[in-house]
DNA sequence: ATGAAAGCGCTAACAT
DNA sequence: ATGTTAGCGCTTTCAT
C-alpha cells in the first residue's frame, strides 16, 4: 500500500521526453541540453526524487550493505566498535546490517547465510567463542565477498583483520601485577583456540620468564567466557590455600564475575588481590574500584574494519592485511597495593 | 568480480525448460509435473539456488530490510532492545539496519532520510534528546511506512508505541526512598519535552503529594542528560547546605556521574546520600553499591515495537496502539539505609 | 502442462 | 542531442 516513490519515467513523462535523458540529464552527461538538463534537475529536486537503490543494486549486483557479525550487541566493547564501522561506512554511503551470534557458531553459521543471501557487499566479523570450524567463513571466500575479521580473529592467511597485540598487552599487565607484589597470579581466561586466548596467555607467561623476582606460582584457568564458568572458578581458588594474590581476567564478563566472586568472600581488593584485565574503558571506570585494564581503541577498530572492507571492494579482492592497533595501559586502584 | 550466483535462468538452460517453469516448479505450483517439479527442485537444491533479493525487492517494492534508529547504540538499554527487536525480526525474515543518532536531532533527520532512501519496510525509533520538532517523522508517515516509538516517544495520536507506566514507576521509586528516609529530594533528570522526563518528573511529585511524613524539600533538576552536566548538577548540590539526602536520576548516564560525583567528594552511598533511578538492569547490578532500579523488560520492549512494526507491514498502515510493558522495582543496596 | 512476454526502475550500448 | 532497446532476476498474466 505504499506511497509509490517517484520514479524516472514518471519525470520523463512530466518533462515529455524519454526516460534515458532524464537519466543522463539527472547526472549532468555533456550531451543533454543545458537547459533540458537544469529543468529536468530542478524537477527531479522538487519532487523529491531518489533512485531506487533496489532497481540500482539489480543492475550492478551490489547492495550498498554490509554485514557485521559480533558475539554480542550488548558488549560495550562491540557495540562501540560497531558505532564506529557505522561512522566510517555510512559517509561512503554503505548501510550495516548487523547481527549477533550470541557466542554460538550455529548462529554465526546461519547469521553468515543469511548475509550472503541478502547479496552483502562485504562482511565484517568477529568470531564467536566457540567457533573452531571455519568452513562458513570459506564459503564467503568462495563468493568472492570481501571479508574482514576484528579482535578474535582465523585463516588469518587469507583475510585481513584488525587486531591489537595481545602478546605485548598481557606481558605489561602481567608486569604490573608482579611490580605490586603479586607472587601467585592466575590467569582466568577462555577457550584455547581464540587467537585473543592464547595469545593474551603467552604473554602472560612471558612476563612470568622474565621477572626476577620470585618465587612466583602461577596458574591459567580456561572458562567458556560465561559468568557461571568465571564463578565457579573462582569460588575454587578463593577456598583453597594458599588463595591467589592477582588474577588476570581474560574480558568483562570473567572481570564481573570475578569481583562479585571475591566481594562476596568478604574479601578486598586490591588489599587481598591484585585484579587487572582486557576489559572495556567504559566498565573499568564505572565498576568499584576502578580497574586497571588495557585500553582498546575500539572505535578506531570499527573505522578501520570498515576501511579495510571498503579497499577490498574497491580494488578487488586480491589485497589482505593485518592492521595491529595500538593499546594503552590504563593503571587504576584494582591492582595498585597500598601498602607496598 | 563477484562470482555470479545462480539464477532462475541457470537453471532453466541446464534443465532445457523455460524460466517461468522453474519459477513455478520452485514454488511447488500444481501445474507442473511432479517428476520436473522434482527434479527442478533437486538442481536448485544442489546448485544452492537462492532467490535474488533485490529481484523480488524490486517487483513487489520492498527491501524486507527495517530501519532501527537509537540515541546510541554503546548503551546497554538500547543495544538490548535492538537484540529483542533481531530476535524477533529475524524469525520473520527481516533484516534490520541500525542508525545511531548519538541524541541528536540532526543526526536523527538524517538517518531517517537515509533509512527512507534505502526503502525500508519500516522504521523503529527512540527519539533523540533535543528531538522536539517531529515534521521528519511526518515525512514516514506521509511515505506510508510504517513506524513505532519505543520508551522516548511523540507523535503519540498516529504512531504505535512501546513504553513503560514511567509515572507509576517514579512514584514508587520515590516513596520507597521516602519510607528509607529521604527528606531532603532531588531528581535530575533530563530536558522536559521528552516524556519519560516529564512523565517520570509528575510521578516524583505524586510520590511527594501523597506522603504523610514531612516537612520534605525537592527539587528537579533539569540537564542535556550528558555525563558532564549532571556531575556538575551534582558538584552544586554537593557544596551547597543542606545537602540532599536522596537523589533520584533519571538513567544510566546521570547515575554514573551522580556516584562519581558522590564518590569524590567523600560521601557515601547509601550512608549519606540515597541513590536510585531509572537504570538499566545490567549496570545496577554491576556497579558498587549495587543500584536500586526500576528494572525495564528490554528484550520485551525490542520484540514488541518488532511485533506492533510487522502487524503494521502485513495489516496495511491503519492499526495503532500503544503497548504499556511492566517493570519491577528492585530494592538494592543503595537506597536502603542501614540505620534506619 | 509449459512458454512467451511484460514489467518492477534503472543504465548503457546502440541507433538516429 | 535525444530516443530505442536490452538486460539485471524475478513473478505473473496471457497465450498455446
Amino acid at each position: 500500500m505504499k506511497k509509490k516513490r517517484i520514479t524516472l519515467k514518471d519525470l520523463a513523462t512530466e518533462v515529455g521526453v524519454s526516460i534515458s535523458t532524464v537519466s543522463r540529464a539527472l547526472k549532468d552527461h555533456p550531451d543533454i541540453d543545458k537547459t533540458l538538463t537544469k529543468k529536468i534537475q530542478a524537477l527531479a529536486q522538487q519532487k523529491n526524487y531518489i533512485p531506487n537503490p533496489l532497481a540500482m543494486g539489480l543492475l550492478r549486483q551490489q547492495t550498498r550493505v554490509i554485514g557485521v557479525i559480533v558475539p554480542d550487541l550488548t558488549t560495550h566493547f562491540y557495540s562501540s566498535i560497531i558505532t564506529g564501522i557505522e561512522d566510517e561506512l555510512r559517509l561512503a554511503g554503505y548501510y550495516i546490517v548487523i547481527s549477533s551470534s550470541k557466542e554460538r557458531v550455529e548462529k554465526e553459521i546461519e547469521s553468515v547465510q543469511n548475509l550472503l543471501n541478502l547479496r552483502i557487499d562485504g562482511l565484517i566479523v568477529c568470531i564467536a567463542q566457540d567457533s573452531e570450524s571455519t568452513e562458513h567463513f570459506e564459503k564467503v571466500l568462495d563468493h568472492e565477498v570481501p571479508l574482514v575479521f576484528f579482535d578474535r580473529v582465523c585463516l588469518e592467511r587469507k583475510v585481513s583483520s584488525v587486531v591489537v597485540d595481545n602478546v605485548a598487552m598481557a606481558r605489561d599487565l602481567t608486569a604490573h601485577l608482579i611490580d605490586n607484589g603479586a607472587r601467585r597470579l592466575v590467569h582466568i581466561t577462555g577457550p584455547s583456540h581464540l587467537n585473543i586466548v592464547h595469545e593474551r596467555a603467552e604473554g602472560y607467561q612471558k612476563a612470568l620468564q622474565q621477572t626476577t623476582v620470585g618465587p612466583i606460582s602461577s596458574q591459567i584457568i580456561h572458562t567458556d567466557l560465561s559468568t557461571e564458568s568465571a564463578a565457579k572458578a573462582l569460588r575454587q581458588l578463593l577456598t583453597a590455600e594458599p588463595r591467589p594474590d592477582a588474577i588476570l581476567g581474560v574480558n568483562d564478563t570473567v572481570i564481573f564475575a570475578i569481583m562479585d566472586e571475591i566481594k562476596s568472600h568478604g574479601l578486598s581488593i586490591p588489599k587481598d588481590i591484585l585484579l587487572a584485565g582486557f576489559s572495556d574503558e567504559f566498565h573499568a571506570r564505572v565498576i568499584e574500584p576502578k580497574l586497571t585494564s588495557v585500553a582498546h581503541p575500539t572505535h578506531e577498530i570499527g573505522r578501520s574494519a570498515a576501511q579495510l572492507i571498503l579497499e577490498q571492494i574497491e580494488e578487488g579482492q586480491a589485497i589482505h592485511k593485518k592492521i595491529v592497533l595500538n593499546t594503552a595501559l590504563h593503571i587504576r586502584a584494582s591492582s595498585t597495593r597500598q601498602n607496598s
